[in-house]
DNA sequence: ATAGTTTGTACTCGATACGCGTACTTTTTT
DNA sequence: AAAAAAGTACGCGTATCGAGTACAAACTAT
């Protein structure tokens, strides 16, 4: 269940030592957790996120987005989505105002290379 | 520790035996979580977290966003934030782009109503 | 107001899982 | 090759769990 556990920690190049003396722990409890033999309390769960910098919905792989709140978006995703996620002024933006807006902004992003290649000569 | 619980479920209206018929365990085991004299398992937890249609951090009590993943998020607002959360074809959009964004999105809202007013009449 | 029903709270019990310490194995470093 | 570090497995005592039940409080119907 905490098999991102393991990924996050390897991540950071901690050993299981390390990672459990950060959070207060012993080493075969922390070990425990990345096997999957043990569970943490709720608390240890909360303490094993801040630690990670992470959700505890990620850290239980409920999402794959490993920072709530503020999640990192990919706009050519979102016209796909069945709820909006993008507002503006108060208003969801439809779909068609999406590929607009993506449409415009691709051309815009290849306008510019070119104008600095023409002033760089 | 999961104080949130008693909250989701009177904005509900439900009893705390529906509840726990709904997550198939015994209302004395519900009623133990939402007194916090009890703590789920992890599944139970994430099971929780579905019923209600929440995150395991709103729980938790980490977030008060109500649903994480793909946050609402107003545009005009997204200019101030110092960490980058809109991304087109895996580039950050740039703050220039974004006020060019809305600048063209508004421009085609105050187009529309306009047009839909002269083909009504 | 009273009786019946529903809901919430508190308690007990048996089973299970916890955290810890330790030993052993594997991997890495010297 | 030897030593050190890291990972894995195991046993133990204790704590906590889920379930069932009894009781109290709140709600509903008459």
């Amino acid at each position: 269940m905490l098999d991102r556990l393991s990924e996050l920690r390897k991540e950071r190049k901690w050993s299981l030592q390390e990672t459990a003396d950060q959070l207060g722990i012993a080493k075969s409890t922390y070990a425990g957790y990345e096997s999957g033999y043990r569970e943490p309390s709720l608390l240890s769960l909360t303490q094993l996120a801040e630690l990670f910098e992470t959700t505890v919905d990620f850290l239980l792989g409920r999402t794959d987005e490993t920072y709530g709140g503020h999640g990192v978006t990919e706009i050519t995703e979102i016209i796909h989505q069945k709820n909006v996620s993008l507002f503006l002024d108060g208003k969801p933006l439809t779909p068609d105002e999406i590929i607009d807006f993506i449409a415009f902004i691709r051309t815009k992003r290849e306008l510019k290379p070119k104008r600095s290649l023409v002033l760089e000569k």
